[in-house]
Order: structure tokens, then C-alpha cells, then sequence
DNA sequence: CTGAAAGCGCTTACAG
DNA sequence: CTGAAAGCGCTTACAG
């Protein structure tokens, strides 16, 4: 027995389709006495409305697209869930995409928002995309500039990571060293090491920067290739929650003593466990972030006009074990 | 302007929209030269299909949706990930809901489901449904038993975590406690705790169990009830990935040593940097749970017959650094 | 307040 | 091999 439909409400309720809709839709001129027996139709009938009708005459599909490099990785998906809770309260569902590392999976996604799979996409990518290929789409980037008409959500990179820097100098850091993921020219968390390579010459300190391009969940390689160079340092400024977790078992698994010989911080902590136990950390507001992201992108997909560009939120710090 | 439609390009190709239908998918019986005609059309005319057409008329939308009770939880984000991976391979998307332990929100996403919105459904729930609500919708279910009719991808809870308490005694611990998060009766995980009771039994010690009903997040309490109740044991067999990190960042703030004092066995261990660094694993093998979930469930949405109601995958056992 | 009808953008027998 | 037409399940002016 195949689903009823409009059509069958509207039948055994005597009225016609163009009611059962409005009836469906709460539309205020409808009377009480009709909407009454709309309703016991339905009921009776079990029926449920079938969102492909509607997305195809309303042109509209109330679904979000949301794209990451990973699923897995505790800032993403940490972000997916405040993403998902955000659009979740603007009636809005959540498409979750992970391109894995593959550009092509990456234009995959954008060529499903243009086919009206899902009215607009957040993205979160590392690869530069030509500008053409979001003409006309509702996007908006985390972190990356991805165009001109993209808007922006991203954390205070530079002044966090300075303030970082200092925090360590404070502490009686003398040799710091930078350990992050490169990520591209243009994405704001570039300035992460700018930030660090600004305050190292203001005091005169020689930098040693490890900022290699890893692929998520080959981050251990970087910390090995810190090691690596037999370098003496007392301070790291991380970049990034799982670098900052690896870097943490290498040197629990080794005999450097934390804080007392090494401090650390890090640009985003340690989801785990409600928060940073172990790692001082500067944590971005990812819930208020993931709403901007709706609210922004919500705006373009009804072409409103005043969407902000560059949307910059301040990091919390947080002290934990890691710095004295 | 708005966006070309199949109209436009079989006018600008001067074919019958059926036509361009039937090159968008590939149809065999289409002339070479007027499937030229038809491509070049629709690429001077930047022509992207329109899902919505589509899935109303083939009343289908390949959309695969997942609900879990969080999506920021090592866990689940991992299940995600495979799951995204698996039905990707498939041709399908995955919208991602989370019930944040509301009841209400569950039923939400089976109403979806029910409009078409998706598919299907794969279910991790800890609470108990209404069979009813089931009627005609294709689900598949994570660990627990949500009716005759759907069926579970689960683990072999009973015999991994058997030998993993035998593991313990064998190892010398003498007072093992049992730490979980209490799952619903329907649940396979209760399997757990069962094991546990009866490895207990047959070697004549007095069992120590702290299974409390917690929400995701809230670990922390479970392990500090098990402190409070300043009983002595030298071995613990936790369940659940986050009690675990939980339980071990308590110990690691404490003066208790591990493994010499005390041993940790964890059903699901670490999923951060790439496998149980620390604890003592059983790891269920989600990869190829995800893909039997997406494989079943496609099984279901096409009406076949021959659907496993019970799919259990044998967990890997993988020694870290919490038992001697 | 309500019904009949056109339309959203596709697919797919049907006929040729 | 291909076109005209009906149909998928809704919404929404339009007319009354």
C-alpha cells in the first residue's frame, strides 16, 4: 500500500488540495470548522507530507551543506555538532560532507548545492578553488579566503597567537619553538605564525619554526620531525588540537618534564573531557562561531545584503598543566 | 537569471527534454550525434541538473540519515566518518542529526524519514521506540533492539569483554570493578557488564560495579564514583572510549600508578592519534561495521529480502600500556 | 474562506 | 532512436 498524499487527504476530507496545503502550512485564512476535518484526515490516514513536492515547488531544499577535510578529528566534529545544533533551531538540516583530502571530492560538493541538493555549504577546505565555481552560491568559509563575495568566520589568529607567545616569554621561555600544520597562504590561520615570528624578533629570540603540510592524522610525523633536530627549546606554541595531543604522548612517553622543563600552549586544546586539563590553550568559541556560520549563511541564501565579510572571534585562554 | 532547466537545453539542442533526460543518464539507445548536441548544449548553457525534479519523480533522494545521540563525541564522530566514507562509495549523502538525548528530537528524525527526506536510517539510540513508528521505514540500528523488523550491526560485547576480564585476572588483578555507562536493557552493550558478572562468578570474586546512566559528557561523575566509594581494586574493565580518557586523566592527576597498581582493560580506547597509545583495547572494527550499516540499509530502501537481523563483528584486542 | 488549475524540474512508459 | 505527454506531490496566484 503506497503512501497517501495530499491528494487522498483532500478526498476523504471533501475539500481540495489547495486547503489540505494551507491547512499543512497553518495558513491563517482557513476556518476552524474545515481545518478540523483537514486534520482528522490526515490522521486518520496516517499521512505525512512528502518534502519532495514541496522542496520542488518552493525551490527550496532547508538543508546546509557542511564540508570538512574529516569527520574524525576533534575540532571538526566539534564544530559539526554545534553546526548541526545551530541550523537544527532555524529548521535547517545538515548535510555532512568530508572531502578527505581530494579536491574532487570538494567540487563534488559544491556542483550538489548548485544542483539544489542543499540551499547553501559551509566550508572548511585547504585548497584553493577557482572563484568561478561559487558564482551564485550561498557559501561561507571557515578560515579561508575563498573569494570575495565569501564571507569569513574565523578566530583572532594573530592577537591570540601573540598574546600566546609573550604568555611563554612571560614564563621564562627562552627558546620557543613554532609547531604547527601549513596551511595555506590564504587562510587566517597562517598568521598564527606570523603572530609567533612578529614577537620572536621583538625580543630578539631566535625562532625555530616546524610548520610542515600533513595530511589529519599524520601529525605525529611533525612532532617527530621536532625531535628530530636535537634542538634545545623550553616553550612550544602548537597549532592545533590533535598536533598539541601528539606532541603530549611523545613527551609523556619521554623524560621531559612538563611544565617544569617544557611549556607548553596550544590553538585549540583538548576537546576531550570538558576542556583543556592538560594543555594551556586558546580556545576558539566554536558555538558562536557555528551560529554565525548559519546566520550568515542563511542570510545569503535569502539574498539579503548586509552580510558582514569578516567575522573574528576572540579565543578564550585557558590555563592548564602545560605552562607554569 | 535564473538557472537553465532541462527546458532550456533541449530547446537550445532542438530535442525533446526526454531526450536530454536520457543523455544525463547515461540512456544506451541515444545517437551519437545527437548526444554531441545535447552535451554541448549543456555545457555553453552551464546546466547543472536540479535534484528536487529527480527525487520527486523517482521518489527517491539517496540520502542515507544518521542519528546519534552527540556528534562531538570520539565515538560517533568516528562511526560518522566511515559511515560518510561508505555511502559515499554508494552514490549516497548522509545528513547528520543528533538527539541530544531528546526523545523528541528522535522521533523528528523518523518523521523525516517518513517524508522522504531521506531514504533511511541508521540509529544509535539509547532509548526505547515504539515499534509502530518503524512501520514501513527503512532502518538499521546500532546496538540496540528497536523491533522484529530492523536490523543490528553490533559487536561481540558478550566474548570480547569476557576475555577481557579473564585478561585481567591473568594479569594478576584480584579486585577488578566494572565501570559503565548503563545502557537500556535492548541494548547489546549490556552484554558488557553481563560478562563481566559472570567471569566474576566462576573465579569466585565479589564483583565491584559502577554503571550509572549518564549523559555523553558527563563521564566524569561515573569515575568519581567509583573513587568515593574508597574500595580497594587493582584492576578495571571500563566501558565506553570517553569513561575511559575520563577515568585515566583522574589517575594521572593521582598518585596511582598504572599498570603496576592498577590495570585498565577499555571497550573502545582511544581514538585520537591514531590508535590505544595508552589503555588496553578492545576495538570494534567500525570500518566494516559502517559499511555492512550502509550496506543493510540500502538492502532494506530496495525492498530486498535476504536482510541480516544480526550483524556482529569481533573486536580487536590491542595491549597498551595499562596492563603489565 | 476555498477550489481548480498551473507550475516547480525531472523521469518514463507509449507510440512512432 | 526520439518526441509528446502524463505524472511525481507539493505550493500558490487567481477567481469567486
Amino acid at each position: 500500500m503506497r503512501q497517501p498524499t495530499i491528494k487522498d487527504v483532500a478526498q476523504k476530507a471533501g475539500v481540495g488540495i489547495g486547503t489540505v496545503s494551507r491547512v499543512l502550512n497553518d495558513s491563517p485564512q482557513i476556518s476552524e470548522e474545515t481545518k478540523k476535518r483537514v486534520l482528522s484526515a490526515i490522521k486518520e490516514l496516517n499521512y505525512v507530507p512528502n518534502v519532495a513536492g514541496k522542496r520542488l515547488s518552493k525551490n527550496k531544499s532547508n538543508v546546509i551543506a557542511v564540508l570538512v577535510p574529516v569527520i574524525n578529528h576533534p575540532f571538526f566534529s566539534k564544530l559539526i555538532a554545534e553546526l548541526e545544533i545551530a541550523a537544527d533551531l532555524r529548521g535547517y538540516s545538515l548535510l555532512v560532507a568530508s572531502s578527505q583530502h581530494r579536491i574532487e571530492k570538494e567540487n563534488e560538493i559544491l556542483r550538489r548545492v548548485a544542483q539544489n541538493e542543499a540551499d547553501g555549504a559551509i566550508f572548511v577546505t585547504h585548497y584553493q578553488h577557482n572563484e568561478e565555481e561559487f558564482k551564485n552560491l550561498a557559501v561561507v568559509s571557515i578560515d579561508r579566503h575563498l573569494g570575495k563575495d565569501i564571507p569569513i568566520v574565523t578566530s583572532n589568529n594573530y592577537e591570540a597567537s601573540k598574546a600566546a607567545v609573550e604568555y611563554l616569554i612571560q614564563k621564562g621561555c627562552q627558546r620557543i619553538a613554532y609547531l604547527g600544520t601549513k596551511p595555506s597562504q590564504a587562510s587566517e590561520v597562517s598568521l598564527r605564525e606570523k603572530a609567533y615570528q612578529d614577537v620572536m624578533k621583538e625580543h630578539h629570540l631566535e625562532p625555530l619554526v616546524i610548520n610542515e603540510d600533513v595530511t589529519h592524522g599524520e601529525e605525529s610525523s611533525v612532532v617527530n620531525h621536532l625531535f628530530e633536530r636535537k634542538e634545545k627549546f623550553d616553550g612550544i606554541f602548537v597549532s592545533g588540537c590533535t598536533l598539541a595531543s601528539s606532541l603530549y604522548d611523545r613527551i609523556e612517553s619521554g623524560h621531559i618534564k612538563v611544565p617544569e622543563d617544557l611549556q607548553i600552549v596550544s590553538y585549540d586544546g583538548e576537546f576531550q573531557n570538558g576542556g583543556a586539563s592538560r594543555i594551556t590553550t586558546l580556545e576558539q568559541p566554536l558555538k558562536k562561531m557555528a551560529e554565525r556560520c548559519v546566520e550568515l549563511l542563511i542570510k545569503l541564501i535569502n539574498g539579503e545584503k548586509d552580510v558582514e565579510p569578516m567575522n573574528i572571534f576572540d579565543c578564550h585562554f585557558i590555563k592548564g598543566k602545560s605552562t607554569k
